[in-house]
DNA sequence: GGCCGTTAGGGTCATGATGACTATAACTCA
DNA sequence: TGAGTTATAGTCATCATGACCCTAACGGCC
């Protein structure tokens, strides 16, 4: 059967090839001052879901990389630069879309928002809180809450985190993106000694005024 | 070479999707007794690396998921089914491939096999133990050693070294498999400590019977 | 000016995992 | 019967971790 159908045929059994990306950035909630991991979504303007909330995305285009495809899916939605990108998954399961055989080879990004950026959201464009980015489009519901889990495993292991800040931060900021991440309490002194035997870490010689209370030494990434 | 230019064009800039699956076995050095890692490569029958070794591997089947076309993959190259199978990463550089664009989404396996089956090579399959898989038609050697690192990291980390023996087994066998991923030697005694506080592991009332020394204890695999 | 609340940043202590090592048990083979 | 080999248990120093305490340095308030 395969053999004899003719090109269109082929054409249409041939599964479509799409990337799409997850972009999370973090924001201070203005009351609490914690930090929370916000993420842009896109209304679907066209069947299927037409409506409903999705990741950005969209096809491959021939002469460009799934890594530069990705980035521009990022550009194009944000107006942003990532700090962070990895390839996270390709979901290709037969039911992913009503209309069509898709497969979708998703990317998860980290941006270090401006804050006037992460407020400009569009008609077809805006951010949500990850933790109410639910109901989307597709199985992106899934997509989401595993590139959640990936985060999160980044973060414990490694060295990701630095990614959403900016290039000079004090320690307690770097532990908001860890309790924002890991969605819990860490305590300070103990953060403070494990981040020292960190490689890819240094002091510098100044310190953040204008606070309310004991000036923080600030801190420098120097890993890749 | 198409019957439509306009379909020509578009199958021209349609990005090709394949699947490719890395199967690792583990074989017993008949000299030293030590383990090693070994994997299936077909030789390619057309352009462009004709007469290399490659991957198995092919496109994507309407109505089979990813993981589907992966198992399908190491049925046809082994004739064995897998104990463990996951998605290693989709690959997709401009220039993968002289002759079109090419995207593969390559998975990765654990097969258990019978020594008699891993033996029978036929004229386009033989088995090669890991270090020696190179030279392989377009970027599979990155891929196998991208591979590789996935696999000693999941060892190190995890549940994985389990799924390349069979349902009993000696710690020492293990210990075998954990030599034979990470490349360097363990202590035994220190080996069995941490794999008693391991959740999914247990020990039967059997011994093996039949070797040189101290029959040791079989163990049992609980976990998923 | 002096006290207070808050965060920065340094330390202690018990606990648990890890690596190096020793000792004993149980088998085969010469 | 003893030598060689592997299985298995235990010991000890070291290191990372979590819980906790203490002092330093700021702004705000009386």
């Amino acid at each position: 059967m395969y053999n004899s159908a003719n090109v269109a045929e082929r054409q249409s059994q041939a599964p479509s090839l799409a990337i799409s990306t997850v972009i999370f950035a973090l924001r201070t909630d203005p009351s609490s001052g914690a930090s929370e991991i916000w993420l842009p979504l896109v209304r679907r303007i066209r069947q299927p879901h037409l409506g409903k909330w999705a990741l950005p995305g969209g096809p491959l285009g021939a002469r460009e990389s799934l890594q530069d495809a990705a980035a521009r899916n990022l550009r194009e939605t944000t107006a942003l630069d990532p700090t962070y990108l990895e390839q996270l998954y390709a979901f290709g399961g037969l039911d992913r879309s009503a209309t069509q055989r898709l497969v979708s080879i998703v990317y998860w990004a980290l941006v270090r928002p401006d804050q006037a950026d992460l407020a400009r959201d569009s008609e077809n464009v805006r951010w949500f809180r990850a933790s109410e980015a639910v109901g989307l489009a597709f199985d992106h519901d899934e997509i989401v809450a595993y590139a959640l889990e990936r985060l999160r495993g980044k973060v414990t292991y490694g060295s990701v985190a630095y990614h959403f800040l900016g290039d000079r931060f004090t320690l307690a900021q770097l532990r908001g993106v860890y309790e924002a991440v890991l969605g819990k309490h860490l305590d300070p002194a103990n953060f403070r000694r494990q981040l020292r035997s960190a490689q890819d870490i240094a002091a510098t010689d100044e310190v953040l005024q204008g606070g309310r209370n004991r000036p923080p030494r600030l801190y420098r990434y120097t890993g890749p």
